[in-house]
DNA sequence: GTTTGTGCAAATATTTTGCACTTGA
DNA sequence: TCAAGTGCAAAATATTTGCACAAAC
């Protein structure tokens, strides 16, 4: 009935393209890069796969400075929030007993019935803070 | 020699129109309700405003679902994050000890020079959550 | 009178969409 | 076959910028 997903070969090429990034990329990026391998495809069909992928879970997405769109293949579907390096743009998966918990603390003293929160954090990993 | 700010009828009435909402808006939306009300300024000039006062730390700003900025009068000066109510948009100022602690916990634990961090919170507010 | 602000239109930038064509199952 | 995917160009958004003119100090 619904979406059921179609193996292509334009879809194959983006799909390796971010499994050889451990940082988020936007779909420009993306793009640019498969053109200077050659791979030429449709700027539109890469949003169209970043966002659907997205959209069923295997994408993690952070917004840059810039206010694009910045994805990245997620390691485990549970919920967790991002560290970034600011250097090299290498991203970890979080996820915090103990921040949850401060956040639903929050909620409740505001007695607001908590829906969703994003996290986000930036920094120089070990190897770029030298 | 630098930015001495001006007084100008559409910087005054501007700021009106931010200190009459508790909830973020952004440059269009300020600017429609502007015209709505009969003054007709440049939407460059809502745009230019919001980002400089945003600049000098007397907006603040987040990300709206739909990839635009919102902004708001910025009660304190300090380090503090938003709950935002999903309903009604109204947005409260908040800061925890706690929940900045978390957070520098994770840092360290991954060996990150923390450089910043984000947190939104989204929920329903007390007077929302019927 | 000099500097800063404004308005407008054009330029950017990012993402989406309509539509005809192609392709996978 | 035929629904789903693709490419292209155009549209939709959001924001910025160049420039001539106006206003503030």
């Amino acid at each position: 009935m619904i979406n059921q997903p179609r193996r292509t070969r334009q879809r194959e090429l983006i799909w390796q393209a971010l499994q050889k990034q451990r940082r988020f990329v936007s779909s420009q990026q993306v793009h640019a890069w498969l053109s200077k391998k050659g791979h030429e495809i449709g700027l539109a069909t890469v949003y169209r796969s970043l966002k659907s992928w997205h959209e069923s879970g295997q994408l993690d997405v952070i917004r840059g400075a810039d206010n694009e769109m910045l994805f990245r293949i997620c390691a485990g579907s549970d919920h967790h929030h991002h560290l970034v390096c600011t250097e090299c743009g290498d991203a970890f998966e979080i996820s915090s007993r103990e921040l949850e918990d401060s956040i639903k603390k929050i909620a409740r003293n505001k007695r607001f019935r908590l829906a969703s929160h994003e996290v986000e954090i930036f920094g120089q990993c070990e190897n770029c803070n030298d």
